[in-house]
DNA sequence: TTGTTTTAGATTAACGTTAATCTATCTAAA
DNA sequence: TTTAGATAGATTAACGTTAATCTAAAACAA
């Protein structure tokens, strides 16, 4: 700006303004800047500017793996909105871990983004302590931060598993595998309650051989699967904590010779859209991915509109969709 | 920082420098003023630090499509190891939009981020220009940039494909179907001109027929391929852009009662993590997308170093993954 | 005692932008 | 002719940090 001012003879402030368009300058003195401006490649300086202005058009995002798809396709609606109000994200991945969970938190509070969307890790106080202190609006992807009410935009994570292991109840199984989630991730939680609560309400016992933890990779459901059946486990339904898991379940399965669904029955969870195209394809909740991210910068744009604002949960309607590995004819297993 | 001052007498600038232990002061001095921004919850500004030091410690990646597992991939590399140079990454999606990554180039000039990592489009004049003028170090991924030299890193994109078609060929497969690549990218033409000039150096006749364009993703391939069955044109192996078309494929042929590999086989490219568990699991060309990404960054840290440090381009190697969808031994096809 | 060195900390300018406030000039109405 | 009002542009302080330079006091040697 210096050089342009010096370039056209004109203030620095002015030049500013001329780039601005801020105060009614003559039409011909903005022209003259601008195009000084362009010729000199100049470019504004947006450090300068947020530190001036007190915002960054920037929303920083915390995720717990974007190259997760899932996430993946949550990152991808928030940066559309994102873009439609004019804001840019810097996105970070935890892996999972409180600890950089902590540190991009204040990272991102340095450099003033102006919100905040977080896909949290669940269980850890000294985290709570630090929300507590954010000035920055913030929001919860898809999970709850025990102690954080309110900042959270869900999917029905209990109903939507109830209904799959209800559905599978309701088709004669009684030996559902449950291939659990990472261990501090409130999702984890709530769909495992949900499949041990409705076995109980059916009066089946939660067998805790039947509960197998993975940390949600394809690798793992494939692993997981493989144990099982080298224990000589017995089941005739596999309930994965997501469609990764699923994914390696129906190689493990198949490897081992089993038909799906015939013999074993495979619902996964989140809806990829890889899942569809595998063979057999499988059957899934519904989780609208996009439209969480979308929702966020929605929500999250109001509270950073109005700080006053109160914070409210949201919870997004999910729904069950049936594929080839757990078909929704009844038929399939009263054959049996 | 000024409230730190305030509160324990010192001045606001030996505050800073307790901060960062930058010159001797006494230990005493330091503890009191750590003690007492740690109790205020101080987080330093970096906007102004940024301004002032002239680095921002982040560096600006422009991706195509993050939610494409490739691209995660590589940018799950370049995170990690910019992690371990102590940068942050800030990430944005140019969808294959010339004008959204002149845009973002742009963006990211303001922002002053160190250096730049860059997945290009391919043939745009107005960002050959952005380009040299820009005084920020770059590179570019996987990807060729027209009239700008030695500022990429790449995968044998040429050589792969031409191993396969040959490979292909020499199996006696005649009529190779290609789902080629999305227009504006650099390996969609290398890949291409491979498995053309492999062809005829057989002495295969190029029929356009047989090349299909997609725009690289999953559902492309499986339209593409009922197009080219409705057409009742017919081939004996399909080699694709890569592995998401590869799948997209697969679908189709199963609907199709296709048997891959007995009467169709199929190659993908990329080694994407799912393509070993699908089924059949695809044959493809590992292309070291982590290992890419942090090479990439290594580079970019010694041309952040050493702003003279002349770039050169270079090539990651690659190679073929046999699997059910096209296995390597030769009997195979030797029985038609 | 005097002078030199060391230690501890303060003063100040700068990074590039913005905005409140101010000044000068011109126009037009009283 | 005088003056209010509009128009065009300049001056200046501020955002939060850092670093070069400076000052004061203490420590030590000759």
């Amino acid at each position: 700006m210096k050089d342009i001012a010096k370039a056209t003879g004109f203030s620095i402030n002015t030049v500013s303004r001329a780039l601005r368009d801020d105060s009614k300058l003559s039409e011909q003195t903005r022209k003259l800047i601008c195009d000084k401006a362009d010729e000199l490649g100049y470019i504004n300086n947006s450090l300068a500017s947020s530190m001036r202005l007190k915002h960054s058009k920037i929303i920083g995002v915390i995720t717990a793996d974007s190259s997760n798809p899932f996430f993946a396709d949550v990152v991808r609606g928030i940066e559309a909105t994102a873009k439609n109000y004019n804001y840019n994200i810097l996105l970070v991945n935890t892996g999972e871990s409180p600890d950089e969970e902590k540190q991009y938190l204040k990272l991102f509070c340095g450099r003033h983004v102006d919100g905040l969307l977080i896909v949290p890790v669940f269980d850890d106080e000294s985290i709570q302590k630090l929300y507590s202190r954010i000035d920055i609006p913030y929001l919860f992807l898809g999970r709850v931060v025990k102690g954080i009410e309110n900042h959270s935009i869900l999917h029905s994570d209990y109903s939507s598993q109830k209904e799959i292991v209800n559905y599978l109840i309701n088709k004669g199984h009684k030996k559902i595998l449950y291939l659990s989630g990472p261990d501090n991730v409130s999702n984890t939680y709530q769909r495992l309650n949900a499949y041990k609560d409705t076995l109980i309400e059916n009066n089946i016992d939660v067998d805790s051989q039947y509960i197998i933890p993975t940390s949600g990779h394809i690798e793992d459901g494939y692993a997981a699967v493989n144990t099982a059946i080298n224990q000589g486990i017995k089941f005739t339904a596999i309930c994965c904590f997501n469609d990764l898991v699923a994914m390696g379940v129906l190689k493990s399965l198949k490897e081992n010779n089993f038909d799906v669904p015939n013999e074993i029955e495979v619902f996964g969870f989140d809806n990829l859209k890889i899942s569809q195209f595998m063979q057999p394809s499988i059957s899934t909740v519904d989780v609208p991915k996009f439209a969480l991210g979308c929702e966020a910068v929605h929500i999250l744009m109001a509270h950073i509109e109005d700080a006053n604002l109160e914070y409210t949960t949201k919870n997004l309607k999910t729904r069950l969709i049936f594929r080839e590995s757990s078909p929704r004819e009844i038929e399939v297993m009263s054959n049996n």
